[in-house]
DNA sequence: TCTTTATTGTGTCAATATGACGCAATTATA
DNA sequence: TATAATTGCGTCATATTGACACAATAAAGA
């Protein structure tokens, strides 16, 4: 969380990029140890001086993940004006957890763009700490430890869009593997809304959407019928990203 | 769009608001005209070092428009590296419609964090123009000037979340009156998306979500039937905000 | 080879929601 | 008192949804 370069940053500005991974039925989120404080943190960092703010944020999507074309959803900018909480920062700097030089950096007032991405966890080798944490994990929403700053707001704020999110826009794309199959498709909604859902009526409303093109190549491998593959259709997904899936009025 | 107390500021950020106004059967957006340069401006500024950036954005709105407890959303973050188009600024300058140290000033990089929110036109007496800019106008969106820096394109983003919006979100608290009828609300509804609406459905609809309380009065003055007023069931909007009117899953 | 198990593709059906519209009621005005 | 305008309430055919039945089939075990 310290500036590398300050010359060339943005000033006053950070990005934080809240990565949930699908780990089986479990929705995880990826955080970094920070290294002198016993807190974790998301993975972000500073925009360059000649650089535009959704570039930087795919690029550290990059850096920690590996992963690009990621698609990276910005969805809210945090500014309350104690958001890194000085008075915790204080404490460290009292306890001679962090130096006071490294306090005065942290102190500073930030203000924070978010953005979230959905990311297929086995993609993702191993993730990349920088230069401010010692390791990343993929931790379960549910059990987040002790985070820095307003970071656990963050992330409930990024959770609560994508929830919202899905009853608007297709997922799925740069997440799932080009080919895949219906069940697979319906796990990242169960995993995300943590609901079961009938599969004969998710998939008759998920054809409905006419995004999805049937190949015909199945998935075998399980002891059970083999699973017809799809892909999805670029152009009517990427409409479908900008118009919704379904209208009100 | 020049800082007033740069050192009192959070630097190399700036918040513009796009104001729509519903005039009659118009969706309008409140702009300034800027003092030397022949352009057209969201109302906008900086943020206070001391204030947290959605406060701002309410002061603002309020400077503007002398309206208070509005609904502000916060949309959009825009931060490419050029949006502020330098080359045009240095023209003022070559051209003298704008002294060096003003150029100079507008040529720095600002990233934007940009709210809407949708008043009552008829509750704005007179916007009052802030100190860079002549006067303001309520304009029709389809009928917009030429704009400084890239508010156009800042215009259309809130103008396509808004729609995208009313598929989630209630709409009409502290913008409607208090009490309001149902041809009212319709005809928000009807204003934002550029649609005819079947009435009879749209009171099913909207009489569905459970969000409106029929008082026992009407409003009487036209010669017809006088509609019956509701007013917003305060609790049941704040949840359909957070939990969204409809889920599709 | 022949079951068995697990899970998929297809389809049914009642209940619910939607879109299009009819009609009587009622308010101010002519 | 009639007229014009517009509202509240309701109908009906059609479309969509939720819950579930059943045959098909891929792999593993007998």
């Amino acid at each position: 969380m310290k500036a590398l370069h300050l010359e060339k940053i943005h000033p006053g500005l950070s990005i934080d990029c809240v990565v949930f991974g699908l780990h089986g039925d479990t929705l995880k989120v990826l955080i970094l140890k920070l290294k002198k404080i016993d807190k974790w943190a998301l993975p972000g960092g500073f925009v360059a001086a000649t650089e535009a703010v959704d570039t930087e944020a795919a690029r550290m999507l990059k850096d920690r993940t590996g992963l690009d074309h990621l698609f990276l959803q910005q969805f809210h900018l945090f500014g309350a004006v104690d958001r890194n909480k000085v008075s915790d920062i204080r404490n460290f700097v009292d306890q001679q957890i962090i130096s006071a030089a490294e306090g005065e950096v942290l102190a500073q007032r930030f203000v924070t763009i978010s953005y979230y991405a959905v990311v297929d966890y086995a993609k993702v080798q191993a993730p990349t700490p920088d230069y401010s944490s010692e390791f990343c994990e993929w931790c379960p929403l549910k059990e987040l430890p002790s985070l820095i700053h307003d970071h656990r707001e963050i992330i409930a704020k990024a959770y609560q869009v994508l929830k919202r999110d899905l009853n608007y826009q297709p997922i799925g794309y740069n997440l799932l593997p080009d080919k895949f199959t219906m069940p697979e498709l319906q796990a990242v909604y169960e995993t995300i809304l943590e609901k079961k859902i009938d599969r004969r009526n998710f998939r008759r409303k998920m054809l409905s959407f006419d995004i999805l093109i049937a190949t015909d190549e199945v998935r075998t491998g399980g002891s059970h019928k083999a699973p017809i593959l799809y892909k999805f259709d670029e152009q009517k997904y990427q409409a479908a990203m900008v118009g919704g899936l379904v209208s009100l009025w």
